[in-house]
RNA sequence: GGGCCCGUAGCUCAGCUGGCAGAGCACCUGCCUUUUAAGCAGGGAGUCGAUGGUUCGAAUCCAUCCGGGCUCACCA
């Protein structure tokens, strides 16, 4: 939308003349507050069953405020509705009983206006719970007209009785706008306020269980504790370049270290790379790490977190997303090999453990399913390599997908079976991929030489691979306790609940603007 | 970065085989003191994303650019 010519036209023109008007007639159009006794949610849920003999044997008197949605002007007498973005109130405004000087106001008003009224209680002969006006007061003009859509009355059912449609449907109007969008699209106001909730729940359940929640670097001098490409800034009095946080793994380890045995933080990572439905530059990650833990305690932990969370958030365990019903009572769990062999959607047979076995079996796997790869890449990538095209995007129902290779994870214990695999799980639900985690390393030697192998991939060339911490490993000399962490993508997760598929649903200002 | 699609009134969109720029909602004026998608009567509103080209004539055809959506690749 072009925001110049809007501000040009003839609305807002007609808008600033009726505000001068509003200031002439000895109005502030813009007061500081309101004493509002009821807000429209709690005042429809409190009366909405009084009768209209009742409502005039016991008035209410009350003063409500909020949006105005829509006036039906009736000559000297007219009805509005206000919305405080749950539910809408009507309001009946009478020449006579308002008196001239409050009515030449009431004819200034238009939607999107705020509004407060002062009045009582009553039934119209429609039957309409309605306030009749005794004071109006202009809380604030709006200058732009909002789009409010047509409304319809909702069928039997739960939720409100009625529900506003928005004629913003404009995508990219609805995120850079987002204020609008919360206002005139009911649902979007509903996945905030769902993503609010899910946050909430996550940090009970972890306080219900002795975590602390604690606060690390955003801007660190090497981006470390994930695989990926971070931003880089510039702090002008040390002359140093900074990176935004990839992860904060190493500091809550550092953390655990120092005997701060179980630690949350639920904050922003930053990750310079792709922008998709699924990513967003700057997205939100619950981290966590337990002192004397091995992932699997931490499989149970998730599968107890998110059951509470869907619990408390949705009333129940069952979810609807992208088309499939997600079930939160049955969670599955299979080796990332055994992932392969069972999902798997190449030409029969399905390779088994043993032909993924070596480098080379992993290689004509690749090549049945069609899968274009880097024939100089170690078989641990080249499983990885073709877990992600072959099954990532089947997982709908809660899947653990356990015991990685060793180069995709150079912060994870290895197994004790077999050294080429590491402790560590991600979960998928509806084909994305929410959380990840594992036992942590905590042999400082061996950590060393984990990143001095990344430190090889990254001179020849891997971007992404994970940079030297010589710090981190002096912290791990110290003995850093046995212990196991995830994350848990905030983002997904709220999509998965909300039924949304793109991650700008569930980010209020998502990143706009690709290069 | 590749592929496909989109950009016309404040909003949602039609018009696109070239020939006066349209509809609904919103807005303005008038009437209307229990309406509720209020009603009735009248009216205003556009750099058709931008630039260049073809043409007697371009919203429409061509090129380039800008912005957006979906999708593939990389990533969580």
């Amino acid at each position: 939308m072009n925001t110049e010519v809007q501000q040009e036209g003839e609305i807002f023109t007609q808008r600033r003349e009726k505000l001068e008007q509003i200031r002439a007639l000895g109005f502030d159009p813009y007061p500081h507050k309101y004493a509002f006794t009821h807000t429209l949610t709690r005042t429809v849920e409190q009366f909405s069953s009084r009768t209209a003999q009742e409502l005039e044997a016991q008035p209410i008197p009350l003063r409500v405020c909020g949006r105005i949605l829509t006036i039906r002007r009736h000559g000297k007498a007219s009805f509005l509705d206000l919305y405080d973005g749950n539910r809408k109130l009507q309001i009946y405004v009478k020449k006579d009983v308002v008196g001239d000087r409050l009515w030449s106001l009431f004819e200034l008003l238009d939607n999107g206006d705020v509004l407060g009224v002062e009045g009582a209680l009553f039934r119209t002969k429609m039957g309409e719970l309605t306030v009749r006006t005794d004071v109006l007061t202009l809380l604030a003009k709006a200058l732009l007209p909002w789009p409010f859509g047509k409304f319809q009355k909702k069928k039997e059912g739960e939720g409100p009785e009625e529900v506003w449609y928005s004629s913003l449907a404009d995508v990219e109007a609805r995120y850079r706008q987002r204020y609008l969008d919360l206002v005139v699209n009911r649902d979007s106001r509903e996945v905030f306020l769902l993503r609010s909730k899910v946050v909430r729940q996550i940090r009970r359940f972890l306080d219900e269980r002795e975590y602390i929640e604690v606060e690390t670097p955003m801007m660190q001098a090497r981006a470390g504790g994930a695989l990926a490409r971070p931003f880089v800034t510039h702090h002008n009095a040390l002359d140093m370049d900074l990176y935004l946080r990839i992860a904060p793994e190493l500091y809550l380890k550092r953390l655990v270290v120092g005997g701060l045995e179980r630690v949350y933080e639920i904050n922003r990572n930053f990750r310079n790379e792709g922008i998709s439905t699924q990513h967003n530059p700057e997205f939100t990650m619950l981290e966590f790490y337990q002192a004397y833990s091995d992932y699997r305690d931490l499989m149970e932990l998730t599968e107890s977190l998110l059951t509470e969370v869907a619990d408390q958030v949705l009333g129940k365990r069952e979810v609807q997303f992208n088309g499939h019903r997600i079930s939160f009572d049955h969670w599955q769990r299979f080796s990332l090999v055994e992932a392969i062999g069972k999902f798997w959607g190449g030409p029969a047979p399905a390779p088994t453990p043993a032909d993924l076995g070596t480098r080379e079996g992993v290689g004509s796997a690749l090549e049945r399913a069609q899968v274009p790869y880097d024939h100089a890449a170690s078989r641990g990538e080249l499983l990885g390599k073709l877990f992600e095209s072959v099954v990532e995007r089947q997982l709908i129902q809660p899947t653990f997908i356990y015991d990685y290779p060793v180069e995709l994870s150079p912060l994870s214990k290895t197994r004790d079976e077999d050294p080429a695999f590491v402790e560590r799980f991600e979960l998928y639900i509806g084909g994305l991929e929410i959380a990840n985690a594992y036992s942590e390393l905590n042999d400082p030697e061996e950590q060393r030489e984990r990143f001095e192998q990344q430190a090889a991939a990254r001179a020849r060339g891997d971007e992404e691979a994970h940079v030297m911490d010589e710090n981190y490993v002096t912290a791990l000399r110290y003995g850093m306790p046995p212990a196991a962490g995830e994350g848990i993508g905030i983002d997904r997760l709220t999509m998965v609940l909300t039924d949304r598929h793109s991650i700008r649903d569930v980010i209020f200002f998502p990143h706009l603007r690709p290069e």
